[in-house]
DNA sequence: CTGAAAGCGCTAACAT
DNA sequence: ATGTTAGCGCTTTCAG
């Protein structure tokens, strides 16, 4: 295995002349530079990032924590950290929660973080008061996808105004009995986006003069297959909705299948829609508000990484615009005299 | 930051046996070592992975280099290799390829992962000869997810075996216009399973007796958006087949979209068979080929980290059972009598 | 069963 | 512009 001796030994020069050579550092000869960066492709070296690691304190590794990666979303998330990331030199050390709530507790209790990355990315889910202190303690930039947290450096989309995009949608549309598909506002796994979307839903009712039903709001865990029951339910009430406001587009999609397993069409007998802009929301013809996945995970790695530049870190908020994707799913309910 | 040395000063011993007491080696009083044990908890401290590893040589960490984190499959054999790895104390660095050659390049060709991970798992993509010369010259273990590669670890399913269950489960049903979407046997990205799948559909074609038509061989790029595509073209063919097989789930259900649009009804019109057992496959309805994707990214882990264990390894080759699911794609052609 | 001391491979002051 | 000299925090002989 060669080391940085190795190169200094063959260029005749100290290691550190080596180590600044190939950093580019300044204090070294055009001359000097090109010739160790020679010899050390030529001899093939790579430097330890242990002993580097060691020396200077930073690991130029970040951890990416992420409730469950084989969700399209936080896998398109990751995808966008990796990017950017990986451009700036950085690695990517992936915790994925899966549910469990051991490994999350062993991934923010402990400080098994510490000493093993520069900064911290958590994905769409809320850390508990426990938690975020722990996260603080850490003394690491810290930027945390898909919530809204007053002090901390966040990346999101206005969950609110999503919700409400999508609920004024389907009363624009004419609909008045419109059913809301979300997801446990507390749990494990406690992501601010239910909380706001429930909210916007509910907002934007009272403001159109709906009164608020709670049999219209049914849990649909953030799945298909949740997104399926519920609608089912949704769809046995005496007196049904005619339109369908899911949360996530997987459980839109959960909840048009429902439709056509009762053999109402979409959109004629019912309108569905939808949040996120899923891949396979185009293949669904799933009238959405989308919301820049990808973005947000290049976004958060960009926050998190600047923050390692400078010292007086301001923790920003970002908030990334969002879009309502009319497609196929969404009509005025029969019975609607046309604009 | 507590160091090994604060726990060493409390409980008056060496760093030396505070050292052996915390990694549980033997030469270590039972009272000793749980003294230690309880002050490094109380002390809140946790060890440096840099140190450590600069002095053993070990990182404790593994690569895993992935073509799209963003697919479900891919996802799914992640999470599983996650799971067994961080049961055993690994962590999990992720490279995302994301169609990139020029990442998939950097990370083969340099040595880069040499000093920085104990082993490699890499998914369901066939690295080059050169790029399987660059993971052999870094002298680690390597596993490789999807491929069949004699004397090197693998863990796949049997992919002529799975394609040949899919097109005879066609055949038996009655149907003798069967077409294939796959993907390109050639590219950046030069999986195994392409190849593998293709032939088998062919060979199982061939021992039926059914004369193979190229016309009917269309290719779906593994995505929705391309099995819709191939299929589109399949279906518009003067003679049009009467089942699909997809090589991927995903490609499959692409297909059923297609037929939707055409106005052709599954079953009755088309069948449609795929491989994998996809999150939404069962949502579809959807006939398939049940591969156990989460088992191999457990299996993949469990191989690698056999091989840190002893030094004699013997690189296994693994491969997992498929299962025809039949769901409610696939029946007999019209006009061919029941059994 | 425990301790002293010598590194692991690199970086960072401080010299020159 | 380059070299010298200490470490960084842990593990590991080798002694005792």
């Amino acid at each position: 295995m060669t080391g940085i001796k190795d190169v200094a030994r063959e260029v005749e020069m100290s290691t550190a002349t080596v180590s600044r050579a190939l950093r580019g550092l300044p204090g070294v000869s055009e001359e000097t530079r090109d010739r160790v960066r020679e010899t050390a492709r030529r001899l093939g070296y790579v430097p330890s990032p242990s002993a580097a690691g060691l020396a200077t304190g930073q690991t130029r590794t970040v951890a990416v924590i992420v409730p469950f990666v084989t969700q399209w979303f936080f896998a398109a998330v990751v995808q966008g950290a990796e990017e950017e990331l990986r451009s700036r030199g950085y690695d990517l050390l992936l915790y994925n929660l899966a549910g469990d709530p051991a490994a999350r507790h062993r991934v923010f209790s402990t400080s098994l973080l510490t000493k093993r990355v520069d900064a911290i990315l958590v994905l769409s889910l809320t850390p508990s008061r426990d938690e975020l202190a722990s996260l603080e303690a850490l003394g690491k930039p810290v930027t945390i996808v898909g919530a809204d947290l007053p002090g901390w450096a966040t990346v999101r989309i206005d969950d609110h105004l999503a919700a409400s995009t999508a609920t004024q949608h389907l009363l624009d549309l004419g609909h008045r009995r419109i059913a809301y598909i979300g997801g446990s506002t507390e749990g494990a796994l406690d992501f601010t986006a239910p909380v706001e979307r429930v909210a916007g839903y509910r907002a934007t009712l009272a403001a159109a003069g709906v009164p608020h039903d709670p049999a219209l709001e049914a849990d649909g865990d953030f799945t298909v297959a949740g997104g399926m029951r519920a609608a089912a339910e949704l769809l046995e009430l005496a007196d049904r909705p005619t339109g369908i406001f899911a949360a996530s587009d997987e459980m839109a999609i959960g909840a048009l299948r429902a439709a056509r397993d009762r053999g109402l069409r979409v959109p004629e007998d019912l309108s569905v829609i939808g949040i996120d802009d899923h891949e396979m929301a185009d293949f669904f013809d799933l009238t959405t508000v989308a919301q820049p996945v990808h973005e947000q995970g290049r976004v958060a790695a960009q926050l998190v990484l600047g923050a390692l530049g400078s010292d007086d870190w301001d923790p920003e908020q970002v908030v990334l615009p969002t879009e309502l994707v009319v497609r196929r799913t969404t009509a005025r309910p029969c019975g609607t005299p046309g604009p």
